[in-house]
DNA sequence: GTATCGCTTTGACGCAGATCAACTGGATTA
DNA sequence: TAATCCAGTTGATCTGCGTCAAAGCGATAC
Protein backbone atom coordinates (compact mmCIF):
# COMPACT_ATOMS: atom_id res chain seq x y z
CA UNK A 1 0.00 0.00 0.00
CA UNK A 2 1.88 2.93 -1.27
CA UNK A 3 1.34 6.18 0.35
CA UNK A 4 1.23 9.02 -2.33
CA UNK A 5 4.64 10.97 -1.82
CA UNK A 6 4.11 13.86 0.45
CA UNK A 7 7.18 15.13 -0.35
CA UNK A 8 5.99 16.36 -3.77
CA UNK A 9 4.02 18.73 -2.33
CA UNK A 10 4.86 21.89 -1.52
CA UNK A 11 4.74 22.52 2.20
CA UNK A 12 4.36 26.65 1.39
CA UNK A 13 0.89 27.80 1.20
CA UNK A 14 1.81 30.81 -1.00
CA UNK A 15 2.23 27.81 -3.78
CA UNK A 16 -0.50 25.95 -2.41
CA UNK A 17 -3.05 24.58 -5.37
CA UNK A 18 -6.32 26.21 -3.31
CA UNK A 19 -4.43 28.77 -1.54
CA UNK A 20 -7.48 31.19 -3.21
CA UNK A 21 -10.43 29.31 -2.44
CA UNK A 22 -9.62 27.39 0.92
CA UNK A 23 -10.59 28.78 4.30
CA UNK A 24 -7.05 30.55 4.16
CA UNK A 25 -8.10 32.19 1.35
CA UNK A 26 -8.53 35.78 2.83
CA UNK A 27 -5.41 35.59 5.11
CA UNK A 28 -2.26 38.00 4.61
CA UNK A 29 1.20 36.67 4.75
CA UNK A 30 1.89 37.00 8.10
CA UNK A 31 -1.29 35.04 9.09
CA UNK A 32 -0.29 32.87 6.28
CA UNK A 33 2.62 32.12 8.61
CA UNK A 34 0.86 31.06 11.57
CA UNK A 35 -1.68 28.56 9.84
CA UNK A 36 1.48 27.43 8.44
CA UNK A 37 3.08 26.49 12.09
CA UNK A 38 0.00 24.47 13.11
CA UNK A 39 -0.56 22.59 9.83
CA UNK A 40 0.47 18.99 8.30
CA UNK A 41 -0.62 16.90 5.44
CA UNK A 42 -1.79 13.67 5.24
CA UNK A 43 -2.93 11.55 2.34
CA UNK A 44 -5.48 8.73 1.99
CA UNK A 45 -5.88 6.04 -0.89
CA UNK A 46 -9.00 5.89 -2.16
CA UNK A 47 -11.77 3.96 0.07
CA UNK A 48 -9.84 4.53 2.79
CA UNK A 49 -11.92 5.85 5.40
CA UNK A 50 -10.63 9.66 7.23
CA UNK A 51 -13.01 9.36 9.79
CA UNK A 52 -15.99 7.53 10.93
CA UNK A 53 -19.22 9.18 12.40
CA UNK A 54 -18.86 9.48 16.44
CA UNK A 55 -15.09 9.69 16.60
CA UNK A 56 -13.39 12.32 18.37
CA UNK A 57 -12.04 14.65 15.89
CA UNK A 58 -8.86 16.30 16.54
CA UNK A 59 -8.30 18.30 13.75
CA UNK A 60 -9.89 19.91 11.03
CA UNK A 61 -8.70 20.73 7.75
CA UNK A 62 -8.97 21.23 3.72
CA UNK A 63 -9.20 19.05 0.60
CA UNK A 64 -6.12 19.44 -0.97
CA UNK A 65 -6.12 17.03 -4.09
CA UNK A 66 -8.74 14.41 -4.56
CA UNK A 67 -12.40 14.03 -3.15
CA UNK A 68 -14.34 12.72 -0.32
CA UNK A 69 -17.49 12.35 0.92
CA UNK A 70 -19.94 12.78 3.79
CA UNK A 71 -22.22 10.17 4.19
CA UNK A 72 -24.46 9.13 7.23
CA UNK A 73 -25.76 6.24 8.02
CA UNK A 74 -29.08 4.69 9.12
CA UNK A 75 -29.35 1.91 12.25
CA UNK A 76 -30.50 -1.44 9.28
CA UNK A 77 -27.66 0.38 7.05
CA UNK A 78 -29.89 2.50 4.51
CA UNK A 79 -26.66 4.99 4.03
CA UNK A 80 -27.17 9.08 2.37
CA UNK A 81 -24.40 10.86 1.01
CA UNK A 82 -24.65 14.75 2.73
CA UNK A 83 -21.71 16.13 0.90
CA UNK A 84 -19.05 15.53 -1.72
CA UNK A 85 -15.79 17.14 -0.89
CA UNK A 86 -13.95 18.79 -3.59
CA UNK A 87 -10.30 20.33 -3.11
CA UNK A 88 -10.69 23.73 -1.33
CA UNK A 89 -13.85 22.22 0.39
CA UNK A 90 -13.51 22.65 4.94
CA UNK A 91 -13.73 19.29 6.52
CA UNK A 92 -14.81 19.33 10.18
CA UNK A 93 -16.28 21.65 12.66
CA UNK A 94 -14.80 24.03 15.18
CA UNK A 95 -16.28 23.79 18.58
CA UNK A 96 -17.03 20.26 18.14
CA UNK A 97 -15.66 17.21 19.18
CA UNK A 98 -16.65 14.16 17.72
CA UNK A 99 -17.66 13.68 13.91
CA UNK A 100 -20.93 13.76 13.01
CA UNK A 101 -20.57 11.99 9.49
CA UNK A 102 -17.96 9.71 7.77
CA UNK A 103 -15.95 10.88 6.10
CA UNK A 104 -14.14 8.55 3.13
CA UNK A 105 -12.19 9.29 0.14
CA UNK A 106 -13.16 8.61 -3.12
CA UNK A 107 -10.45 8.55 -4.97
CA UNK A 108 -7.00 9.46 -3.44
CA UNK A 109 -7.04 12.20 -1.27
CA UNK A 110 -4.88 14.64 0.15
CA UNK A 111 -5.80 17.08 2.96
CA UNK A 112 -4.41 19.70 4.64
CA UNK A 113 -5.08 19.53 8.55
CA UNK A 114 -4.27 21.74 11.09
CA UNK A 115 -4.78 20.69 14.73
CA UNK A 116 -8.21 21.59 16.02
CA UNK A 117 -7.32 23.34 19.60
CA UNK A 118 -4.71 25.88 17.90
CA UNK A 119 -7.11 26.57 14.89
CA UNK A 120 -10.04 27.18 17.26
CA UNK A 121 -8.02 29.70 19.06
CA UNK A 122 -6.17 31.01 15.47
CA UNK A 123 -9.42 31.66 14.26
CA UNK A 124 -10.56 33.63 17.34
CA UNK A 125 -7.84 36.09 16.68
CA UNK A 126 -7.99 36.18 13.09
CA UNK A 127 -10.97 37.47 11.48
CA UNK A 128 -9.96 36.74 8.50
CA UNK A 129 -10.41 32.96 8.88
CA UNK A 130 -13.83 33.45 10.53
CA UNK A 131 -14.94 35.63 7.84
CA UNK A 132 -13.70 33.16 5.38
CA UNK A 133 -15.09 29.97 6.81
CA UNK A 134 -18.70 31.46 6.77
CA UNK A 135 -18.90 32.49 3.72
CA UNK A 136 -17.40 28.26 2.77
CA UNK A 137 -20.22 27.30 5.37
CA UNK A 138 -23.17 29.60 3.91
CA UNK A 139 -22.52 28.37 0.24
CA UNK A 140 -22.46 24.82 1.70
CA UNK A 141 -26.01 25.60 3.32
CA UNK A 142 -26.68 26.59 -0.47
CA UNK A 143 -25.44 23.61 -1.67
CA UNK A 144 -27.41 21.16 0.84
CA UNK A 145 -30.51 23.28 0.35
CA UNK A 146 -30.35 22.80 -3.47
CA UNK A 147 -29.55 19.17 -2.89
CA UNK A 148 -33.17 18.79 -0.34
CA UNK A 149 -34.81 19.72 -3.52
CA UNK A 150 -33.79 17.34 -5.73
CA UNK A 151 -34.25 14.37 -3.17
CA UNK A 152 -37.42 15.34 -2.63
CA UNK A 153 -39.02 16.37 -5.49
CA UNK A 154 -36.89 15.09 -8.51
CA UNK A 155 -37.36 12.23 -10.58
CA UNK A 156 -34.56 9.48 -10.96
CA UNK A 157 -33.62 10.95 -14.58
CA UNK A 158 -33.27 14.60 -13.38
CA UNK A 159 -30.93 12.89 -10.02
CA UNK A 160 -28.80 11.69 -12.18
CA UNK A 161 -28.67 14.47 -15.03
CA UNK A 162 -28.53 17.24 -11.50
CA UNK A 163 -25.65 15.30 -10.77
CA UNK A 164 -23.53 14.97 -13.51
CA UNK A 165 -24.11 18.85 -14.10
CA UNK A 166 -22.61 19.52 -11.04
CA UNK A 167 -19.53 17.52 -11.53
CA UNK A 168 -19.32 18.90 -14.66
CA UNK A 169 -19.13 22.73 -13.38
CA UNK A 170 -17.19 22.15 -10.38
CA UNK A 171 -14.76 20.25 -12.55
CA UNK A 172 -14.83 22.67 -15.72
CA UNK A 173 -13.45 25.23 -12.71
CA UNK A 174 -10.95 23.65 -11.55
CA UNK A 175 -9.02 22.92 -15.41
CA UNK A 176 -9.88 24.33 -18.41
CA UNK A 177 -12.76 24.09 -20.82
CA UNK A 178 -11.87 22.21 -23.97
CA UNK A 179 -12.46 25.12 -27.10
CA UNK A 180 -14.84 22.95 -28.52
CA UNK A 181 -17.22 23.31 -26.11
CA UNK A 182 -17.67 19.91 -25.32
CA UNK A 183 -17.87 19.11 -21.91
CA UNK A 184 -15.71 15.43 -20.69
CA UNK A 185 -14.80 14.67 -17.63
CA UNK A 186 -14.33 11.34 -14.81
CA UNK A 187 -16.57 10.37 -12.69
CA UNK A 188 -15.12 9.93 -9.49
CA UNK A 189 -18.10 8.28 -7.94
CA UNK A 190 -19.05 4.15 -8.78
CA UNK A 191 -22.83 3.87 -9.24
CA UNK A 192 -23.60 2.83 -5.83
CA UNK A 193 -22.03 6.01 -4.27
CA UNK A 194 -23.57 8.14 -6.88
CA UNK A 195 -26.86 6.19 -5.63
CA UNK A 196 -26.10 6.80 -2.13
CA UNK A 197 -25.66 10.52 -3.08
CA UNK A 198 -28.68 10.39 -5.23
CA UNK A 199 -31.23 8.38 -2.80
CA UNK A 200 -32.07 5.61 -5.38
CA UNK A 201 -30.54 2.18 -5.65
CA UNK A 202 -27.47 1.12 -7.45
CA UNK A 203 -29.70 -0.42 -10.40
CA UNK A 204 -31.89 2.56 -10.93
CA UNK A 205 -28.66 4.98 -11.60
CA UNK A 206 -27.11 2.48 -14.07
CA UNK A 207 -30.64 2.25 -16.03
CA UNK A 208 -30.93 5.94 -15.98
CA UNK A 209 -27.75 6.30 -17.20
CA UNK A 210 -28.02 3.77 -19.91
CA UNK A 211 -31.41 5.73 -20.62
CA UNK A 212 -29.87 9.36 -20.63
CA UNK A 213 -26.90 7.25 -23.52
CA UNK A 214 -29.36 5.78 -25.16
CA UNK A 215 -30.87 9.34 -25.54
CA UNK A 216 -27.94 10.84 -26.91
CA UNK A 217 -28.02 13.19 -23.51
CA UNK A 218 -24.11 12.11 -22.72
CA UNK A 219 -22.14 9.65 -23.93
CA UNK A 220 -20.19 6.83 -22.03
CA UNK A 221 -16.60 5.72 -22.65
CA UNK A 222 -15.50 2.90 -20.59
CA UNK A 223 -17.70 3.54 -17.36
CA UNK A 224 -16.43 6.32 -15.91
CA UNK A 225 -15.76 8.39 -18.68
CA UNK A 226 -18.56 10.87 -19.87
CA UNK A 227 -18.75 13.20 -22.97
CA UNK A 228 -21.71 15.94 -23.19
CA UNK A 229 -22.30 17.04 -26.52
CA UNK A 230 -24.74 19.84 -25.65
CA UNK A 231 -24.67 21.02 -21.96
CA UNK A 232 -27.57 22.74 -22.28
CA UNK A 233 -29.53 19.97 -22.93
CA UNK A 234 -27.86 18.10 -20.22
CA UNK A 235 -29.34 21.25 -17.62
CA UNK A 236 -32.97 21.12 -19.10
CA UNK A 237 -32.77 17.20 -18.09
CA UNK A 238 -31.70 18.09 -14.63
CA UNK A 239 -35.02 20.32 -14.39
CA UNK A 240 -33.12 22.85 -12.83
CA UNK A 241 -34.11 26.89 -13.26
CA UNK A 242 -32.17 28.04 -16.36
CA UNK A 243 -29.95 30.35 -13.39
CA UNK A 244 -28.37 27.29 -12.06
CA UNK A 245 -24.94 28.79 -12.44
CA UNK A 246 -22.38 28.96 -14.44
CA UNK A 247 -20.06 26.67 -16.54
CA UNK A 248 -16.85 28.59 -15.71
CA UNK B 1 -56.14 42.88 7.98
CA UNK B 2 -54.74 44.34 11.35
CA UNK B 3 -51.13 44.10 11.75
CA UNK B 4 -50.22 42.65 15.45
CA UNK B 5 -49.52 45.83 17.42
CA UNK B 6 -45.83 46.33 17.59
CA UNK B 7 -45.30 48.65 19.96
CA UNK B 8 -46.50 45.70 22.95
CA UNK B 9 -43.36 44.49 21.42
CA UNK B 10 -40.26 45.73 23.66
CA UNK B 11 -37.87 47.70 21.53
CA UNK B 12 -35.20 47.04 24.22
CA UNK B 13 -32.78 44.52 23.41
CA UNK B 14 -31.94 43.34 26.73
CA UNK B 15 -35.44 42.29 27.39
CA UNK B 16 -35.80 40.52 24.10
CA UNK B 17 -37.05 37.15 24.51
CA UNK B 18 -34.57 35.72 21.95
CA UNK B 19 -31.48 38.10 23.47
CA UNK B 20 -29.69 35.03 24.13
CA UNK B 21 -29.90 32.46 21.10
CA UNK B 22 -30.44 34.50 18.02
CA UNK B 23 -27.53 36.52 16.24
CA UNK B 24 -26.80 38.84 19.29
CA UNK B 25 -26.69 36.33 21.45
CA UNK B 26 -22.55 37.14 22.36
CA UNK B 27 -23.13 40.78 22.06
CA UNK B 28 -21.93 42.72 25.03
CA UNK B 29 -24.03 45.51 26.20
CA UNK B 30 -22.13 48.30 23.71
CA UNK B 31 -22.28 45.88 20.78
CA UNK B 32 -26.40 45.57 21.32
CA UNK B 33 -26.27 49.59 21.57
CA UNK B 34 -24.84 49.78 18.04
CA UNK B 35 -27.46 46.75 16.72
CA UNK B 36 -30.38 48.51 18.16
CA UNK B 37 -29.91 51.87 16.07
CA UNK B 38 -30.09 49.89 12.77
CA UNK B 39 -32.63 47.59 13.72
CA UNK B 40 -36.33 47.54 13.04
CA UNK B 41 -39.68 45.67 13.80
CA UNK B 42 -41.98 43.83 10.96
CA UNK B 43 -44.33 41.86 11.30
CA UNK B 44 -46.51 39.26 8.82
CA UNK B 45 -49.53 37.40 8.78
CA UNK B 46 -50.05 33.91 8.90
CA UNK B 47 -49.50 32.95 5.26
CA UNK B 48 -48.04 36.17 3.87
CA UNK B 49 -44.88 36.50 2.13
CA UNK B 50 -41.89 37.74 3.81
CA UNK B 51 -39.93 37.61 0.56
CA UNK B 52 -39.45 35.64 -2.78
CA UNK B 53 -37.03 33.88 -4.58
CA UNK B 54 -34.64 36.11 -6.65
CA UNK B 55 -36.16 39.44 -5.06
CA UNK B 56 -33.45 42.25 -3.79
CA UNK B 57 -33.10 41.93 0.04
CA UNK B 58 -32.14 45.22 1.64
CA UNK B 59 -32.05 43.27 5.11
CA UNK B 60 -31.37 40.47 7.11
CA UNK B 61 -33.15 39.80 10.63
CA UNK B 62 -34.45 37.48 13.36
CA UNK B 63 -37.13 35.83 13.68
CA UNK B 64 -38.83 37.10 17.41
CA UNK B 65 -42.04 35.42 17.66
CA UNK B 66 -43.98 33.06 15.24
CA UNK B 67 -42.61 30.87 12.42
CA UNK B 68 -41.65 31.24 8.79
CA UNK B 69 -40.55 28.47 5.95
CA UNK B 70 -38.05 29.16 3.32
CA UNK B 71 -39.13 26.98 0.50
CA UNK B 72 -37.55 26.46 -3.01
CA UNK B 73 -39.87 25.68 -6.24
CA UNK B 74 -39.50 23.86 -9.40
CA UNK B 75 -40.58 25.90 -12.81
CA UNK B 76 -43.46 23.33 -13.38
CA UNK B 77 -44.42 23.98 -9.71
CA UNK B 78 -43.02 21.17 -7.90
CA UNK B 79 -42.39 22.85 -4.08
CA UNK B 80 -39.55 21.78 -1.81
CA UNK B 81 -39.29 22.96 2.00
CA UNK B 82 -36.00 24.01 2.75
CA UNK B 83 -36.16 25.09 6.07
CA UNK B 84 -38.19 25.97 9.49
CA UNK B 85 -37.37 29.33 10.94
CA UNK B 86 -38.33 29.43 14.33
CA UNK B 87 -37.68 32.02 16.98
CA UNK B 88 -34.33 33.18 16.86
CA UNK B 89 -33.40 31.75 13.40
CA UNK B 90 -31.65 34.37 11.53
CA UNK B 91 -32.93 34.78 7.58
CA UNK B 92 -30.84 35.56 4.90
CA UNK B 93 -27.42 36.20 4.13
CA UNK B 94 -25.06 38.79 4.66
CA UNK B 95 -22.97 39.71 0.94
CA UNK B 96 -25.89 38.51 -0.90
CA UNK B 97 -27.93 40.65 -2.73
CA UNK B 98 -31.32 38.64 -3.57
CA UNK B 99 -33.02 36.02 -1.78
CA UNK B 100 -32.51 32.51 -2.95
CA UNK B 101 -35.62 30.96 -1.54
CA UNK B 102 -38.94 31.90 -0.85
CA UNK B 103 -40.07 32.58 2.73
CA UNK B 104 -43.25 32.86 4.16
CA UNK B 105 -44.70 33.02 7.33
CA UNK B 106 -46.55 30.02 8.19
CA UNK B 107 -47.60 31.82 11.68
CA UNK B 108 -48.01 35.17 12.49
CA UNK B 109 -44.80 36.41 12.31
CA UNK B 110 -42.78 39.24 14.28
CA UNK B 111 -39.40 39.80 12.72
CA UNK B 112 -36.53 41.90 14.03
CA UNK B 113 -34.68 43.02 11.01
CA UNK B 114 -31.74 45.14 10.46
CA UNK B 115 -30.81 46.91 7.30
CA UNK B 116 -28.37 44.62 5.69
CA UNK B 117 -25.38 47.18 4.68
CA UNK B 118 -24.88 48.64 8.61
CA UNK B 119 -25.39 45.03 9.69
CA UNK B 120 -22.32 43.64 6.81
CA UNK B 121 -20.62 46.80 8.26
CA UNK B 122 -20.74 45.95 12.14
CA UNK B 123 -20.72 42.13 11.60
CA UNK B 124 -17.18 43.07 10.39
CA UNK B 125 -16.32 45.49 13.32
CA UNK B 126 -17.64 43.55 15.86
CA UNK B 127 -16.76 39.61 15.99
CA UNK B 128 -19.33 38.68 17.99
CA UNK B 129 -21.77 39.03 15.57
CA UNK B 130 -19.67 36.58 12.80
CA UNK B 131 -18.74 34.10 15.40
CA UNK B 132 -22.15 33.57 16.37
CA UNK B 133 -23.36 33.53 13.23
CA UNK B 134 -21.09 31.35 12.17
CA UNK B 135 -22.33 28.73 14.84
CA UNK B 136 -25.94 29.37 13.91
CA UNK B 137 -25.24 28.78 10.27
CA UNK B 138 -23.30 25.25 10.89
CA UNK B 139 -26.33 23.84 12.78
CA UNK B 140 -28.06 24.86 10.11
CA UNK B 141 -26.08 22.79 7.89
CA UNK B 142 -25.96 20.06 10.39
CA UNK B 143 -30.01 20.29 10.61
CA UNK B 144 -30.15 20.66 6.42
CA UNK B 145 -27.72 17.19 5.83
CA UNK B 146 -30.23 15.24 8.60
CA UNK B 147 -32.75 16.39 6.49
CA UNK B 148 -31.54 14.84 3.82
CA UNK B 149 -31.20 11.48 4.95
CA UNK B 150 -34.62 11.88 5.74
CA UNK B 151 -35.64 13.00 2.02
CA UNK B 152 -33.56 10.55 0.23
CA UNK B 153 -33.83 7.37 2.96
CA UNK B 154 -36.80 7.35 4.90
CA UNK B 155 -40.39 6.14 4.69
CA UNK B 156 -43.47 8.21 4.52
CA UNK B 157 -44.25 7.02 8.03
CA UNK B 158 -40.58 7.58 9.42
CA UNK B 159 -40.83 10.86 7.86
CA UNK B 160 -43.70 12.02 9.21
CA UNK B 161 -42.90 10.76 12.92
CA UNK B 162 -39.62 12.24 12.04
CA UNK B 163 -41.43 16.14 11.75
CA UNK B 164 -43.40 15.50 14.75
CA UNK B 165 -40.35 14.22 16.88
CA UNK B 166 -38.49 17.29 15.99
CA UNK B 167 -41.19 20.01 16.42
CA UNK B 168 -41.96 18.41 19.74
CA UNK B 169 -38.55 19.20 20.73
CA UNK B 170 -38.10 22.39 19.43
CA UNK B 171 -41.23 23.30 21.04
CA UNK B 172 -40.43 21.97 24.44
CA UNK B 173 -37.48 23.54 24.30
CA UNK B 174 -39.33 27.02 24.18
CA UNK B 175 -41.67 26.66 26.80
CA UNK B 176 -41.40 23.90 29.86
CA UNK B 177 -42.83 20.31 29.80
CA UNK B 178 -45.35 19.11 31.52
CA UNK B 179 -44.91 17.16 34.29
CA UNK B 180 -46.30 14.18 33.41
CA UNK B 181 -43.80 13.21 30.56
CA UNK B 182 -46.87 13.51 28.19
CA UNK B 183 -45.64 15.72 24.98
CA UNK B 184 -48.51 18.34 23.45
CA UNK B 185 -48.29 20.85 20.95
CA UNK B 186 -49.97 22.16 17.81
CA UNK B 187 -48.58 21.55 14.66
CA UNK B 188 -47.70 24.90 12.86
CA UNK B 189 -48.09 23.61 9.70
CA UNK B 190 -50.75 22.59 7.08
CA UNK B 191 -50.90 18.69 5.27
CA UNK B 192 -49.85 20.30 2.61
CA UNK B 193 -46.93 22.26 4.09
CA UNK B 194 -45.85 18.94 5.77
CA UNK B 195 -45.61 17.35 2.58
CA UNK B 196 -44.00 20.44 1.35
CA UNK B 197 -41.19 19.52 4.05
CA UNK B 198 -40.92 15.97 3.64
CA UNK B 199 -41.14 15.04 0.07
CA UNK B 200 -44.40 13.79 0.34
CA UNK B 201 -48.21 14.72 -1.06
CA UNK B 202 -50.31 15.77 1.33
CA UNK B 203 -52.99 12.79 0.93
CA UNK B 204 -49.74 10.69 1.81
CA UNK B 205 -49.18 13.00 4.35
CA UNK B 206 -52.95 12.60 5.20
CA UNK B 207 -52.88 8.81 5.66
CA UNK B 208 -50.00 8.54 7.27
CA UNK B 209 -51.05 10.84 10.11
CA UNK B 210 -54.33 8.47 10.80
CA UNK B 211 -52.10 5.29 10.57
CA UNK B 212 -50.17 6.61 13.15
CA UNK B 213 -52.89 7.62 15.09
CA UNK B 214 -54.80 3.87 14.43
CA UNK B 215 -51.53 2.71 15.94
CA UNK B 216 -51.23 4.81 19.16
CA UNK B 217 -48.29 6.62 18.54
CA UNK B 218 -50.00 9.72 18.62
CA UNK B 219 -53.23 11.29 19.77
CA UNK B 220 -54.94 13.79 17.08
CA UNK B 221 -57.09 16.37 19.08
CA UNK B 222 -59.09 18.56 15.78
CA UNK B 223 -56.28 18.64 13.08
CA UNK B 224 -53.70 20.23 14.75
CA UNK B 225 -53.14 19.67 18.23
CA UNK B 226 -50.94 16.36 19.09
CA UNK B 227 -50.28 14.26 21.66
CA UNK B 228 -47.70 12.14 22.30
CA UNK B 229 -48.65 9.73 24.96
CA UNK B 230 -44.93 7.87 24.61
CA UNK B 231 -41.90 10.08 22.88
CA UNK B 232 -39.63 7.18 22.67
CA UNK B 233 -42.13 5.29 20.82
CA UNK B 234 -42.34 8.47 18.69
CA UNK B 235 -38.49 8.26 17.92
CA UNK B 236 -38.27 5.09 16.95
CA UNK B 237 -40.84 5.02 14.14
CA UNK B 238 -38.82 8.02 13.46
CA UNK B 239 -35.55 5.61 12.38
CA UNK B 240 -33.50 7.83 14.04
CA UNK B 241 -30.67 7.01 15.82
CA UNK B 242 -31.39 6.89 19.66
CA UNK B 243 -28.64 9.47 19.76
CA UNK B 244 -30.68 11.97 18.00
CA UNK B 245 -30.81 15.07 20.48
CA UNK B 246 -32.67 14.99 23.85
CA UNK B 247 -35.98 16.46 24.89
CA UNK B 248 -34.59 19.08 27.08
C1' DG C 1 -80.64 27.91 9.09
C1' DT C 2 -77.92 26.88 4.96
C1' DA C 3 -74.40 28.06 1.55
C1' DT C 4 -69.73 28.46 0.73
C1' DC C 5 -64.87 27.88 1.47
C1' DG C 6 -60.52 25.92 2.90
C1' DC C 7 -58.51 22.16 4.79
C1' DT C 8 -58.55 17.31 5.51
C1' DT C 9 -59.72 12.47 4.95
C1' DT C 10 -60.54 8.39 2.41
C1' DG C 11 -60.91 5.31 -1.64
C1' DA C 12 -59.52 3.29 -6.20
C1' DC C 13 -56.04 2.78 -9.27
C1' DG C 14 -51.49 3.38 -11.67
C1' DC C 15 -46.63 3.86 -12.02
C1' DA C 16 -41.74 5.04 -10.84
C1' DG C 17 -38.48 3.10 -8.63
C1' DA C 18 -37.23 -0.84 -5.35
C1' DT C 19 -36.16 -5.60 -5.01
C1' DC C 20 -34.48 -9.95 -6.43
C1' DA C 21 -31.83 -12.33 -9.63
C1' DA C 22 -29.07 -13.45 -13.61
C1' DC C 23 -25.55 -12.09 -16.52
C1' DT C 24 -21.49 -9.25 -18.79
C1' DG C 25 -16.99 -7.59 -19.30
C1' DG C 26 -12.67 -5.93 -17.91
C1' DA C 27 -8.94 -6.37 -14.54
C1' DT C 28 -6.19 -9.15 -11.49
C1' DT C 29 -4.31 -13.50 -10.03
C1' DA C 30 -2.75 -18.19 -10.37
C1' DT D 1 -5.51 -19.96 -20.08
C1' DA D 2 -8.50 -20.09 -17.02
C1' DA D 3 -10.22 -18.74 -12.49
C1' DT D 4 -11.79 -15.18 -9.69
C1' DC D 5 -13.47 -10.85 -8.61
C1' DC D 6 -15.88 -6.71 -8.77
C1' DA D 7 -18.43 -2.94 -10.92
C1' DG D 8 -21.87 -2.53 -13.81
C1' DT D 9 -25.97 -3.90 -16.76
C1' DT D 10 -30.32 -5.78 -17.67
C1' DG D 11 -34.69 -8.30 -16.85
C1' DA D 12 -38.89 -9.68 -14.14
C1' DT D 13 -41.71 -8.63 -10.61
C1' DC D 14 -43.36 -6.14 -6.57
C1' DT D 15 -44.82 -2.21 -3.81
C1' DG D 16 -45.03 2.38 -1.64
C1' DC D 17 -46.40 6.38 -2.79
C1' DG D 18 -48.51 9.45 -6.31
C1' DT D 19 -52.63 10.66 -8.88
C1' DC D 20 -57.32 11.37 -9.49
C1' DA D 21 -61.71 11.70 -7.47
C1' DA D 22 -65.21 12.13 -4.00
C1' DA D 23 -66.75 13.22 0.34
C1' DG D 24 -66.32 15.03 5.34
C1' DC D 25 -65.97 18.79 8.54
C1' DG D 26 -65.43 23.02 10.97
C1' DA D 27 -65.49 28.03 10.33
C1' DT D 28 -67.22 32.06 8.37
C1' DA D 29 -70.67 34.38 5.42
C1' DC D 30 -75.31 35.18 3.99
Amino acid sequence: MPQPDLHTLSQDCESCPIRHRAVCARCETDELVRLEQIKYYRSYQAGQTVIWSGDRMDFVGSVVTGIATLTQTMEDGRRQMVGLLLPSDFVGRPGRQSAAYDVTAATDLVMCCFRKKPFEELMIQTPHIAQRLLEMTLDELDAAREWMLLLGRKTAREKIASLLSIIARRDASLKLRSATGHVTFDLPLTREEMADYLGLTLETVSRQMSALKRDGVIGLEGKRHIMVPDFDKLVEEAGDDSDGGFLV
